[in-house]
DNA sequence: CTGAAAGCGCTAACAC
DNA sequence: GTGTTAGCGCTTTCAG
């Protein structure tokens, strides 16, 4: 049956103070009971429980900010971008705030610039926040604001310092040494990159795991070609890779470009993946089902959502004792159709 | 006892109160500074803000809410999923909110499923909203939740009524009667349907879009067949219809799943679009790269979270004039290349 | 135009 | 185990 309450202005909400009158006790006993404190009498803990339910109670967060100093929840400051990667992220991160015990406030900045970020953690601040998530952000700059919460960024170094800054990357460079070194053992010569905007420290990041890979064996690094995220940017940048015989082997840093990359590719004639075998990043699920289907490495996004909050709420609950050490997070390699053995190992 | 304003070796965050004291005028001449409120003249309103602005004062926004009853934030119930929809719908709807002056809570339940939906209203009416989304939920049966702040349902008919629920629509039954309409036109007698699945609303909406195209033409209706939006499942359900001669046109619900089916359709050896016709729902811009470019309608995220945050908004400042007539959506069809007319009309 | 007093509903610290 | 007493920092009356 619909329950419906929609008292427009109407009597006020019941108050602890209406619960304890119901049972009989204290304010603070109620107060304890809600707040799974210790000592109190299971019984008296029982029917201050049903009380409040029978009267349809429910907690002032307000009023328990206000007097305790504690907001229970925590901010984030997301990119504003509906790509596969960052949904993603901010997805994982809700459920491990949720997981946490605490609520999630999201503010979006659509460039992730420093002036961005300063502007969107200050309104988090204004709202009411007992920690602070930088998801991904652009890093140019050093970002000026006063934070006196603790601040996570995630897959960034941090845009500003102080001491109760934590990070945690998401593995982007050992994601992208596996999926340049999965191209090297199909024994392609060597690997092109087509990064995301520089500017991103996450395209930044991918980079270097290109670099290292190569590095590794002594390979030469053809020149970075960058991309916008965009699959429309990975068309321009294939259109531009197709004309060079050389490449036969591309790590793109996003399913998207990658996708786009192909497209061009195949357009100017070369085959995917017989003459050339494309790498995407992220790990979104449709793109199985694209000509050819992608290999690709999947981001952990859970679990580093998981690791980044354990640290952020242990900065904010236990603010004086060490910062634990980060997880190591897990590299997934899918690998589908759109890799090959170059032409070359074929004959 | 009265504090006296401890700026010298307390850390403690400025209060209203300090600024009023570096500024010689009382606290709620500062509040209605802060508040944009009249009656203040132009010279102390300048002073009061510089003072704000050189002791790094930030309004406590608990401390307000609890004085108001307003908490200026908005909750939001979202489905959890990192699709390009349900993602693309949460970043307009940031967007909404925050123009109009709200910060943003955001919950996610998995399923979208009654008893979560109630779960997730209740969790954000504790965190202090002045107002709820609902967003595109599954809807089977009535959800029992007392709410007390005005709930748009975004996408969905209101699962609870109440004077104060308002609803919103993503215009989904206009893009499927366009999208049908649009093979329809090409010359195909019927059109199929692939749907999402039938227990989400956003899927039964898209549905009766189709049978109201068909039957405005008097058209044959052909079974319907039901996804869960992953790309796997419309893979699954185009091994069936690559089967069945009769098939020259879908309409899915979903790019991802467009993706899918047409991928199953290939590799069964029907030609798309020669043989069949495909137009996805959505319109993320990726699938202009896969083969063939997907023909797609585009949702109206922004005009529709817009469009309903305007209801909503009001809803929640006068709470006692009428709800003013929602907007019409525009209705976009993107034709690229997975549709043509049926092998029939071409000999 | 501005100010003084009185709480908003809860938790903290300490009593009992 | 439980109650009492003070506020948290702001906005709301209602005076001036």
């Amino acid at each position: 049956m619909t329950r419906v309450a929609g008292r427009g202005g109407s009597p006020s909400a019941p108050r602890s103070a209406d619960v304890a009158q119901l049972v009989g006790v204290s304010r603070k006993t109620v107060s304890r009971v809600l707040n799974n404190e210790p000592y109190v009498s299971d019984d008296v803990r029982r029917r201050v429980l049903e009380a409040a339910e029978e009267l349809g109670y429910r907690l002032n967060n307000a009023a328990r900010a206000l007097a305790s100093g504690r907001n229970r929840s925590i901010g984030v400051v997301a990119l504003g971008t509906a790509g596969y990667g960052t949904a993603s992220l901010l997805v994982a991160i809700e459920k491990a705030v949720r997981d946490s015990g605490y609520g999630l406030r999201v503010v979006n900045t659509l460039g992730g610039e420093p002036d961005d970020i300063a502007r969107a953690v200050d309104s988090l601040l204004e709202q009411g926040v007992d920690g602070i998530i930088v998801s991904e952000p652009v890093i140019e700059g050093e970002v000026s604001v006063r934070v006196d919460v603790p601040v996570l960024f995630l897959g960034a170094p941090p845009a500003f310092g102080g001491p109760r800054v934590v990070t945690a990357g998401v593995g982007a460079d050992l994601l992208a040494r596996a999926a340049t070194d999965h191209l090297l053992d199909l024994g392609h010569q060597t690997v092109h990159h087509l990064a995301g905007p520089l500017r991103w420290y996450a395209a930044r990041d991918r980079v270097e795991g290109w670099r290292a890979a190569l590095a590794a064996r002594g390979r030469h690094q053809p020149p970075l070609v960058e991309g916008d995220w965009s699959a429309d940017s990975g068309y321009r940048a294939g259109r531009a890779l197709a004309a060079d015989p050389e490449v036969t082997a591309v790590f793109v840093s996003g399913d998207d470009m990658a996708v786009g990359l192909i497209h061009a590719l195949r357009e100017a004639g070369r085959r995917v993946p017989e003459d050339v075998s494309v790498v995407g990043f992220d790990g979104n699920p449709v793109f199985a089902h694209v000509t050819p289907p992608l290999t690709t490495v999947r981001q952990p996004f859970d679990a580093a959502a998981g690791d980044g909050l354990r640290l952020l709420v242990h900065a904010i609950e236990k603010p004086d004792s060490e910062i634990p050490p980060a997880n190591d997070l897990p590299v997934e390699l899918v690998v589908r159709a759109s890799t090959a053995p170059p032409p070359s190992a074929r004959g």
